[in-house]
DNA sequence: CGTCTTTGACCCGCGC
DNA sequence: GCGCGGGTCAAAGACG
């Protein structure tokens, strides 16, 4: 209904740019001298006579009547920017409301999202869609811990608690603080049904340089906003390449990272508790879609590798999103992709089983993982660099437009993944 | 005294 | 139009 109801509206604009377009037309015609009138008139006889009688749009009606589907572009496939910046310029986690917040020459660092504050006109429809969906894309973390908010490396002020409606613990808000005008917010809640589980939700992109264990969120969030973007190309696109990333990159264990088809927002969620939550529903259940990732260590929460997990994450989504490029060229590209993530997996495994510290064999399989597909972001800590990793990610978007069974979502475990 | 947290009020979107 | 719930604001209090 939200697609359809989209496309009526785009239909209504349509009509109301042709109403425009015939109006000023008229008004030009008026306006002309009664010669200029003549010889348009003559030309549209020819015209007439030549098409049996049609009509024919000038070039300019073309472009007023063209479909917005002809203005696809994808400019985040041929990005290797992986900071986030280019997220923020297309307003991710900016909201209405903060627009009355900002100082104009925030536009240094976050140009973007200063810039999407002003309302455009982009004749590219699909752009505007596309941005919509990556300011409400959210990354959610799940980790057992009895702090009252995990480890990320960023600075919070907390501006706000509220009581959710069916959980009895409350929501509190929390809002970075690292710089002026960050539009960065997370929300810290406990889970109803396992009070120490502690659910994290991080919305937005920072805009000013961050710590390397702060690194992790912002990579997450714009590596799922670009997942998200790449699920717009088409409905199919997106189910597949979640399926491609699962198979190739997630082994099977008994952590989960999930991806929830009836949230309000598309949001990735990545679960760093030992055991699958008893409200997560099997992995065969419509409009949900569960990801099996490796075993994290159960303190993760409060150490600061749990700001590295998503930045794995993100690296994860980072790869699948140049895949959906890949893809749009042909099955070669995806399997050669398909053989290199499965290597880099394969690396990441055997580090992990062959070293009993864990500790040690994590920070060995992050070092792969980011230097095998992307050398300019190794940003580790120092010490401490135990992580885990995985991903998934959801497009609400992609469900509504398909009607495509989840079960195809189903994730083969096929992987020896020993890392416990 | 400055910074941070708390908390009731307010705003807004959504469903009925 | 109304009520509900989520999210945010901002004054007041707590804390170092």
């Amino acid at each position: 209904m939200n697609t359809e109801n989209q496309r009526l509206r785009e239909m209504l604009s349509q009509v109301t740019s042709n109403y425009n377009t015939v109006q000023m037309h008229l008004v030009t015609l008026m306006q002309q001298p009664p010669d200029a009138k003549a010889e348009e008139q003559d030309q549209i006889k020819q015209i007439k006579k030549s098409n049996g009688g049609l009509m024919v749009p000038s070039p300019r009606q073309f472009m007023d009547l063209r479909l917005p589907a002809v203005d696809i572009d994808e400019p985040s496939l041929s990005s290797s920017d992986h900071s986030g910046s280019d997220l923020a310029s297309k307003g991710f986690g900016l909201r209405k409301r903060d627009s009355s917040e900002d100082s104009p020459d925030q536009g240094s660092q976050g140009q973007g999202w200063v810039a999407n504050k002003v309302p455009r006109f982009n004749s590219s429809k699909n752009v505007d869609q596309t941005e919509a969906t990556m300011r409400k894309a959210r990354v959610s973390v799940r980790a057992r811990s009895e702090a009252t908010m995990i480890t990320d490396g960023c600075q919070w002020r907390k501006y706000g608690q509220k009581m959710a409606k069916g959980n009895p613990c409350p929501r509190a808000y929390y809002r970075c603080t690292m710089a002026a005008g960050c539009p960065v917010r997370k929300q810290v809640q406990r889970c109803a049904e396992d009070r120490t589980i502690l659910i994290t939700t991080y919305e937005g992109n920072h805009n000013h340089p961050l710590p390397p264990a702060a690194m992790a969120m912002a990579s997450t969030t714009s590596s799922a906003a670009r997942m998200l973007l790449s699920g717009s190309m088409s409905s199919a696109d997106g189910l597949m390449n979640s399926n491609v990333l699962t198979r190739t990159i997630l082994p099977c264990s008994s952590s989960m990272a999930t991806i929830s088809a009836s949230a309000p927002f598309p949001t990735v969620t990545l679960d760093l508790t030992q055991t699958p939550n008893p409200f997560q529903s099997p992995r065969l259940t419509p409009g949900r879609f569960q990801v099996p990732f490796p075993n994290p260590p159960q303190n993760l929460a409060n150490s600061p590798a749990a700001a590295l997990l998503p930045q794995i994450f993100g690296q994860a989504l980072h790869t699948q999103s140049k895949f959906s490029g890949l893809q749009m060229s042909g099955v070669v590209g995806h399997q050669q992709l398909q053989i290199s993530l499965a290597e880099t997996v394969n690396a990441a495994t055997a580090a992990i089983a062959a070293d009993p510290n864990f500790t040690t064999a994590l920070a060995a399989a992050i070092t792969s993982i980011i230097g095998s597909s992307q050398p300019n972001n190794a940003a580790i800590p120092n010490d401490n660099a135990a992580t885990a990793n995985l991903t998934s990610v959801t497009n609400s978007r992609a469900n509504n437009a398909t009607t495509t069974s989840n079960s195809n979502n189903k994730i083969t475990n096929n992987s020896s993944f020993t890392a416990n």
